[in-house]
DNA sequence: CAGGGATGTTTCAAGCTTAAAATATGTTGA
DNA sequence: TCAACATATTTTAAGCTTGAAACATCCCTG
């Protein structure tokens, strides 16, 4: 509160109740973190029994798919990932000795470009079907409209994260 | 929606829009990811360049504060945490070796109980303090009714998962 | 065209995490 | 009693993750 407290000069279109206080705030994070731990525990340990793969893994396949054949460097992997970039370098390291990824040489030598083997396109594909119907299944209870009001919940806190943080990963 | 579809028999109180489908659910749960990553990220970096402590370290030191004197056995702490109990050996192993907690003798000597010590008290006070500020700043863009609409849809949520979700950690 | 800064990636040490196996202790019933 | 089962925890090997430092390459300017 009294840092944001000094910011008065905002149009207010909606912010009649206010800002919500320590406390709301605390148990709606708690709430949210208590959610994604499970889903990502239960998509962890199926992506494990049914496929032998790692969330990781899946997550580094997924962007590579929607990459196409031009692939990503490892700064732009890492970047939609959000994780550090020495993480996808031994991701990808992993990844290539599984034969589901494979470099591709470039004009600039720094850059390591990669992207999926066909091999690596089809074990995607395959389990990419089985985590949609996973997380389809894992929020059933909810009907559409909450679904969508959750969603549109979710995304004004993004931007609301976004106007509080502004820090980097890599060192 | 195969799987789900096969289930008529409820109650049906406000399934009125029905199930959402698998891209609906989808986008939600990227979405949901998302926003929890980001602030996992920010308060793991806060915590690391003020206070030299890490978000397990403070999970756990978290749940020891609310459980009290008489403390935490391995096994509860795993499950509050929601983490393996292998887990939280090495964690109360590296919290010991810093003089955050200490163990306490029991009766069965299986059980391995643990609780704060008054300096692990004392730090654990004032990370959760700058804590509860940091996130009350993350979300402050949301309006207090927003913030409580997004808390009832994620317990909706939790409670989604509880239905589809069953699975134990440790092994 | 050479020095020097900028950019992209990898390496490294430390910690976190899990599943499975191993260990230790307790309980129970013939 | 004591063997079998149950319960609580630890150990282990493998993988994931980070920040910082090291490395490699590129680009620019004098």
């Amino acid at each position: 509160m009294p840092a944001l407290a000094a910011l008065p000069d905002r149009p207010l279109p909606d912010r009649l109740g206010g800002a919500p206080d320590g406390k709301r705030s605390l148990r709606l994070w708690l709430r949210m973190l208590t959610c994604s731990t499970r889903i990502e525990q239960t998509v962890a340990q199926r992506l494990r029994d049914e496929f032998g793969s790692t969330l990781p893994r899946f997550d580094m396949l997924s962007a590579l798919d929607r990459a196409g054949d031009a692939g990503l460097t490892m700064g732009e992997a890492a970047g939609m990932l959000m994780v550090s970039n020495g993480n996808v370098t031994g991701l990808a390291a992993r990844l290539k000795a599984d034969g589901l990824i494979e470099g591709m040489a470039g004009t600039d030598r720094r850059v390591q470009r990669v992207r999926l083997t066909p091999l690596g396109r089809t074990r995607f594909t395959a389990m990419a079907r089985a985590h949609e119907r996973w997380i389809e299944a894992l929020f059933a209870d909810l009907t559409t409209a909450e679904a969508d009001d959750l969603t549109r919940l979710l995304e004004r806190t993004k931007r609301s994260l976004h106007a509080t943080t502004h820090e980097e990963l890599n060192g």
